[in-house]
DNA sequence: ATCTCGATAGTCT
DNA sequence: GACTATCGAGATC
């Protein structure tokens, strides 16, 4: 009952978030509608801010699915409502997030593959542990160097920090500590801080983890389509989505 | 640039 | 016991 937490002033500072119909619908559509879209997660530790740039859609009726063979209490979240998140583990050691669409009951998803980095580098950063090799072979921390401002003595010029602009945004030594940082959903994960504590969570309440429309006209809008990356079965549907140009993906 | 492989633990057969 | 909606290191071209 106490109004006092101020969502109103937050509301003010960032953009709304998607609501919940925009996820009542099959994964394909909601898959290349997220293109473009922000990824927002607000922690105690700060907030991290990315344009999702890669995404695949996951249908029940898809052998690739987890939710092929059913409910299990790993994928139970799938089964939920729209707009909710399935945060899964796989390989021993990475964590993927997945925004739900469609009909409750029906075990269809988005994972969200890959983003460009918006706001929160050097959080990022260091939740990543990214480490660059410096000349002599000793290793430091990129954060460290993003908070001296150093420019390294090799052709990096790390500038975690730095302001976004139209000029710079993409040049090559940006994108490549982007997709150090978030070009692969297990990097997104814990770059933005994400795990089993978001699973199941809601995505459209201006909660602390939310999707929002693009904030500006999107610089890119021909989307492109192609296969699933690192599955075996209906490796063949072409449920991967990017746009036309955009250098923030993932490996191959 | 592209490839192969190992790490590591939860889930399902 | 096998598999995994991954990642990063190391080898090789």
């Amino acid at each position: 009952m106490s109004a006092d937490a101020s969502p109103q002033s937050r509301h003010e500072r960032m953009p709304m978030s998607l609501p919940r119909s925009f996820y009542q619908r099959d994964p394909v559509a909601v898959a290349r509608d997220l293109l473009n879209c922000v990824l927002i997660h607000e922690t105690p530790e700060g907030v991290t801010i990315g344009r999702i740039s890669e995404t695949e859609a996951y249908a029940q009726d898809d052998p690739a699915c987890h939710a092929f063979r059913g409910r299990t209490p790993r994928n139970a979240a799938m089964f939920g409502p729209a707009g909710f998140a399935y945060v899964y583990f796989t390989y021993g050691m990475h964590f993927c997030f997945n925004a739900v669409t469609g009909e409750e009951g029906v075990g269809d998803a988005v994972l969200i593959r890959a983003v460009e980095p918006l706001h929160g580098r050097e959080l990022m950063s260091r939740r990543r542990g990214l480490t660059i090799e410096a000349k002599q072979g000793e290793k430091h921390e990129a954060e460290q160097e993003a908070g001296r401002g150093a420019v390294n003595p090799g052709e990096m010029a790390i500038d975690l920090q730095g302001v976004r602009t139209d000029a710079e945004a993409e040049a090559p030594a940006r994108v490549r500590i982007a997709r150090l940082l978030t070009g692969g959903p297990g990097k997104i994960c814990k770059a933005f801080g994400i795990d089993r504590e978001q699973n199941g969570q809601d995505l459209t309440n201006d909660g602390r983890l939310r999707i929002a429309a693009p904030t500006e006209q999107p610089r890119r809008t021909v989307i492109e389509a192609s296969p699933r990356i690192g599955i075996r079965l209906a490796a063949e549907r072409p449920w991967r989505f990017t746009l036309a140009g955009d250098p923030f993906v993932s490996r191959r």
